[in-house]
DNA sequence: AAATGCGACAACCGCATTATC
DNA sequence: CGATAATGCGGTTGTCGCATT
């Protein structure tokens, strides 16, 4: 026996909402409030709708200062940066870009921000029901060598830890270009980790995040990482709960409280300067490009990869050319961009890190 | 002009968590 | 303390409009 529905299905309107409906729900709720109860609302108001697809609607799309239309640099930037550190947690990324709903970042990524960083044209949903009944289809839609690896490792891997480590993989093979002419290239720093800087669930209070290791458990978010080198995300702006965002970043209508590059503004976000030192504060710093760099972290590689990446032969007409090989930090096998990582995820690829016997772990449980 | 493919976005579904009794 | 309801969240699907064939 199934979980009860939550409201009776049979006399439920679904489908798109209708400029009455809209209208019915934000003048009870303006004047009203929610009235804590979302499944008794409709009833209230007299729409033949569940509770849940008005919050949704309130949510996403009536509340006040929702913001639409496309995403600024900054917003991008702190979504991609985000996005490496924990995944797909987009009520997280929702609460450090004031006016967007965790929707809209979620739409964002999947039809715009993925391709523009993994650099190939996404299966589109057609094609992906496709390639489910057909392997050999599926294949052919990881296009480039490796399709059949590649492929297969996406069985054993969620599609969000695999474009992750995509991605890493993608700014590791930046950052190789860029220091093969540099001294330091003869010591190939240590991957950054992909664990989630927080367990997947439960997320505690904001005091209560300990990091395990410090290395993994900061983010630096800079909506433009050469206005503002080294700001962090506190633990405190990682919080959960809607409460917690709305009280300390209220989306207040006098007070439009983002504004990119200013550190005061920023500040109410959540976003410390890195010099507090803030032990609860979450990192995914790449210690040695941090330290190689003297201040070019990954998420300036990953502004320029973004932005700029024709100087390093990056993104041409939204296509990413080949990448330098990579190096697994054991000094073993060397390893192609796109070819070869379901090889590296496979094997035991120590990253250096706190889980376990130096198996990789994307902290992920998918 | 019609059919098809595709991208974008809104909305739904179901599971996990939290609150309440 | 367990059961149940309510809410939050992330993944998935439906639909629409535009582009291409």
């Amino acid at each position: 026996m199934g979980r009860a529905p939550c409201c009776d299905k049979a006399s439920v309107k679904k489908g798109p909402w209708s400029p009455e409906e809209d209208a019915k729900l934000k003048a009870y709720i303006e004047e009203n409030g929610t009235g804590g109860n979302w499944i008794a609302l409709p009833q209230k108001i007299g729409l033949k709708r569940c509770g849940k697809s008005c919050r949704l609607r309130w949510l996403n799309y009536l509340r006040p200062n929702i913001k639409h239309g496309d995403f600024t640099e900054e917003e991008e930037h702190i979504i991609c940066s985000l996005y490496i550190s924990i995944g797909s947690r987009w009520s997280i990324i929702a609460a450090q870009l004031p006016g967007r709903t965790d929707n809209d970042i979620k739409n964002y990524w999947n039809t715009k921000l993925k391709k523009k960083l993994l650099g190939k044209r996404a299966p589109s949903r057609r094609a992906a029901a496709r390639a489910n009944q057909d392997p050999s289809a599926a294949a052919a839609i990881c296009n480039g060598a490796g399709a059949t690896t590649a492929a297969t490792a996406a069985h054993a891997l969620s599609s969000s830890a695999l474009e992750r480590i995509q991605l890493h993989m993608r700014l590791q093979g930046l950052y190789n270009a860029f220091t093969t002419t540099n001294a330091v290239a003869a010591a190939p720093p240590q991957w950054p980790k992909l664990e989630t800087l927080i367990p997947t669930r439960p997320l505690p209070a904001a005091p209560a995040i300990q990091p395990t290791d410090a290395v993994v458990a900061t983010t630096t978010v800079q909506p433009n990482p050469h206005h503002l080198i080294g700001q962090t995300l506190t633990a405190a702006a990682v919080t959960t709960t809607s409460e917690a965002f709305q009280s300390d970043h209220q989306l207040d209508p006098a007070a439009n409280n983002y504004i990119p590059g200013c550190i005061d503004q920023r500040a109410k976000l959540g976003f410390c300067p890195s010099s507090t030192g803030d032990a609860a504060g979450v990192e995914m710093n790449s210690s040695s490009m941090a330290g190689v760099f003297a201040g070019y972290g990954i998420h300036d590689e990953l502004y320029d990869f973004l932005y700029k990446c024709e100087s390093v032969g990056g993104l041409q007409d939204g296509i990413i050319p080949s990448l330098p090989e990579l190096q697994c930090p054991d000094g073993g096998a060397i390893v192609g961009a796109d070819e070869k990582f379901s090889t590296w995820t496979s094997a035991s690829c120590d990253y250096g890190g706190s889980g376990g016997a130096g198996d990789y772990d994307l902290g992920y449980d998918q």
